[in-house]
DNA sequence: AAGCCGGGGCT
DNA sequence: AGCCCAGGCTT
């Protein structure tokens, strides 16, 4: 027994948390369903993100992409499409990728083995742990920022959760207590108890199924865990971009780069700037130099704000023209439309409603 | 071990 | 203006 499960009872834990859960838990999408193709895809969109975020996306994801064989056969750029807004784009990117290897390697099954699901891309200890236990019934620990919250109170742990090394502790201690007989309803416990009563701010634990098995509780120090360190605030970049038309009505649009912020998707040209008075300016020898495109770069349009976890974007848009001329790899003229299919970051698609918005006036 | 990677909704 | 979120990958 783990010395931090010392006078705790985990029967009895189990109990009570399982027993609130099944009569409290939400009605979500992906709850509905057996299938562990809908529960990988659940838990891959519920990566750092909120259940109410992906809702939508979960149900328009697997409208277009329905089945295993379906998102094998997908084009990249149709899955970043439906992936669209909903951020950390790799995780796109990754299950694409591992489910091709599903389709080829396992004959569309997704593998019950925790070796071979593990070792699929954008699979780590956590998202393993949750699809074994939620699909397959497997007793596998699955720890998450909701978990180390609960069980840094329930055992009035004063560790930093950022670190690995506590990260560890918990997944020792939770395969110690994970029930063998419904580790899938176990685990969703926990996660759920953090989603709706064991919160970051303003705990309610008058309402909490375990209260009694709560050690910062007992004491009265629910509000000072968990312990994490703070982070640095996002440091701030002026940018310009650009919305630049040919004589055919055609605007140019650049894809990034293969790896790095918002990898692979589409956006108006756009460079960072340093002088205010001189950003048209910069904006055309980015154009000179990345597309030999030289633009009449003719007024300032619009300003778009992009607030990322480290990094601050302030993007003032011009409006300008040039000729049509030939583009390198990862340049194109669409026309107006067309933009409408090339998955963008919210900034850029702020810029595109706006820009539709005006053509329509005219 | 630490940094990078989105976006939205609370407080 | 921070903070957090059903984390994983890269260096």
């Amino acid at each position: 027994m783990h010395p931090l499960l010392e006078n705790f009872s985990p029967e009895q834990f189990q109990q009570d948390l399982v027993g609130w859960y099944r009569d409290q838990k939400r009605d979500l999408p992906w709850r509905r369903s057996a299938d562990p193709y809908h529960i990988w895809i659940s838990e891959i969109m519920l990566q750092q993100t909120k259940v109410d975020t992906v809702i939508p996306y979960y149900y328009r994801f697997l409208e277009a992409f329905p089945t295993i064989e379906a998102l094998a056969q997908a084009e990249e750029d149709q899955v970043m499409k439906q992936w669209e807004g909903l951020g950390y784009y790799s995780r796109a990117r990754n299950l694409h990728q591992a489910v091709k290897e599903v389709a080829e390697e396992y004959g569309g099954i997704v593998p019950s083995g925790k070796k071979e699901f593990r070792s699929l891309k954008g699979v780590g200890p956590y998202t393993a742990g949750a699809v074994l236990s939620i699909a397959f019934d497997k007793p596998e620990p699955a720890v998450d920022g909701n978990v180390m919250r609960v069980f840094s109170r329930l055992l009035c742990l004063y560790e930093d959760i950022g670190k690995q090394s506590t990260k560890s502790t918990f997944e020792a201690v939770l395969g110690e207590i994970l029930p063998l007989t419904s580790p899938s309803d176990f685990n969703q416990a926990v996660m759920e108890l953090g989603a709706l009563i064991c919160t970051p701010t303003s705990p309610g634990c008058l309402l909490c199924p375990v209260q009694e098995h709560c050690k910062a509780r007992a004491a009265g120090v629910q509000e000072e865990l968990p312990v994490k360190e703070k982070k640095k605030a996002p440091r701030k970049q002026e940018m310009a971009a650009a919305i630049i038309w040919n004589g055919r009505g055609e605007i140019l649009i650049h894809q990034r780069p293969d790896k790095g912020l918002l990898a692979r998707l589409w956006e108006f040209p756009n460079t960072a700037v340093e002088k205010e008075a001189e950003r048209a300016e910069e904006m055309g020898a980015y154009l000179e130099a990345e597309a030999s495109v030289t633009p009449e770069i003719e007024r300032p349009v619009q300003r778009v704000e992009q607030t990322f976890s480290h990094l601050i974007w302030n993007v003032h848009v011009y409006e300008g023209k040039a000729e049509r001329t030939g583009l390198p790899e990862g340049w194109k003229w669409v026309p107006l439309d067309d933009i409408a299919n090339y998955a963008l970051p919210v900034a850029h698609q702020k810029i595109y409603k706006t820009l539709v918005e005006r053509m329509e006036l005219k």
